[in-house]
RNA sequence: GGAUGGAUUCCCGAGUGGCCAAAGGGGGCAGACUGUAAAUCUGUUGGCGACGCCUUCGAAGGUUCGAAUCCUUCUCCAUCCA
């Protein structure tokens, strides 16, 4: 199977501009692609975990990947999916954001023997010089072309700014220097990135007469409709520091139904024979594809280790209640008042609820448990000895969290 | 630059002097049911030393016994005109 029959299998292609070509080029290892990443937050998130395991597909299959960091096109913003104007970030948190994503790509992809290449597309945004753009490359766009693609048409009714209107360009003269410096010839991006990266393509065929391909990826969607990676506190990090290894695997251990396949599909790298025989599962089997597809993408992101200390805590506490590793919260003298905690200071505490105001409504509501037990009464205290083994602290069906003193 | 409309709690959106911590919906959280799923039903949804107190209706002032509501200035946004 080549590879790109394998992308089309695992759903991952959305829309390619000359399918031939680029069967033609990736098959053959004959392809050099870049992929950009905004640095909008100083961690990747799952939806750029899309886009690093689809280089690392292709870099595998012979293919050289360039990672591009939008140093320069951070400073401007993507305004599309938005409805809103960006919040504009200041040049140090862009390059801090920038170091951040350079560390954690390197853990995905092969950046030895210029087999990947990673670039920063302030090195060339930043010097260029307005009237010269202008003349150069704004004269090769049509702002009644730019109006009627799907970014802008949602901005019109709310409002865009003319900063945020030259993101196109900017990425368009990305795709371009790229061209030009590394011969790079297609570009991957979400699908929603479509009508940026065909305005690299066209100033590519107008300014040097050539052919640049640009593919996209099918956006991880649930069964809603809603962009997969996201929870209420934000998105799925793939930082330790950001999301926890537990609950990263805890995300994917409670997907949809309807969702568990797609994501195996697309996301993991398990053989296509392997996921097509899942596909007759159903019911509380598909229990088991969760478990599958929780555990295949903690072991990618945070290695083997760390994906099964994940398994092994959901593992006891969902059955037990118990267990070695869960997320754990260290009591200090200060907390006791007169020797003892309350329920409502543990809860806050630990995390599980944001103030005692909730707590407090948590425990009324019979959501709260110590070691399996039900908390009714939002005035029980806990002396010192009670930390002693360490006590399980619970907080709906799947909030745990372990208090030592 | 001019005219008009607007900014309300996580989001949408009511409220136009006291009965407003602010209707309704969405979302979230918790409970029941389950398979750590979905759907459904119920409760809940600013904070706190909690039958009371404190902070919140774009920002700052002012009027008033009392302001999300009235006045002034400012900021931002949308639509139309230039």
């Amino acid at each position: 199977m080549t590879i790109y029959d394998e992308l089309v299998a695992r759903g991952l292609i959305a829309q390619v501009t000359d399918e031939d070509e680029i069967k033609e080029l990736i098959n053959n290892g004959k392809a050099t692609f870049y992929i950009g990443f905004d640095p909008t937050a100083d961690s990747l998130h799952v939806g750029h975990f899309m886009a690093l395991c689809l280089m690392k597909r292709l870099q595998m299959a012979g293919n050289k990947p360039i990672a591009l960091i939008g140093g320069g096109t951070g400073m401007i913003g993507d305004p599309t999916g938005r409805t809103d104007m960006r919040q504009m970030m200041t040049p140090e948190t862009i390059q801090h954001n920038c170091d951040c994503f350079k560390e954690q790509m390197s853990k995905f992809i092969d950046f030895s023997d210029g087999k990947a290449l990673m670039v920063n597309n302030a090195d060339w945004l930043m010097d260029l010089n307005y009237i010269e753009l202008l003349r150069e490359v704004g004269a090769h766009f049509s702002v009644n072309r730019m109006l009627t693609a799907e970014c802008y048409k949602q901005r019109m009714e709310k409002g865009l700014s003319f900063l945020e209107f030259n993101y196109m360009i900017m990425q368009s003269y990305d795709f371009y220097a790229l061209f030009q410096k590394y011969g790079c010839n297609m570009q991957f991006g979400g699908d929603d990135q479509w009508s940026n990266m065909l305005g690299g393509t066209e100033l590519i065929r107008r300014k040097l007469g050539k052919d640049a391909y640009a593919m996209t990826i099918t956006l991880l969607l649930n069964s809603e409709g809603k962009k997969m990676g996201k929870t209420q506190a934000g998105a799925v990090w793939l930082d330790p520091n950001k999301t926890s290894p537990f609950d990263f695997y805890q995300y994917w251990r409670n997907v949809a139904d309807a969702d568990v396949l797609k994501c195996i599909r697309m996301l993991t790298f398990l053989p296509l024979e392997e996921i097509d025989k899942m596909d007759s599962w159903e019911g509380a089997q598909l229990n088991t594809a969760k478990e599958i597809l929780a555990f295949e993408l903690t072991k990618l992101v945070h290695g083997e280790d760390e994906a099964k200390k994940a398994q092994d805590a959901a593992k006891a506490l969902f059955s037990s209640g118990n267990a070695a590793d869960m997320p754990s919260v260290t009591l200090t003298e200060d907390d006791f008042t007169d020797g003892s905690v309350d329920i409502l200071t543990l809860l806050v505490k630990s995390g599980l609820t944001p103030s005692r105001s909730e707590a407090r409504r948590a425990v009324e509501q019979g959501g709260v448990s110590v070691d399996g037990e039900k908390v009714t009464d939002i005035k029980t205290a806990y002396t010192a000895n009670a930390f002693a083994d360490g006590m399980v602290l619970k907080r709906g069906k799947k909030n745990f969290r372990k208090i030592l003193k």
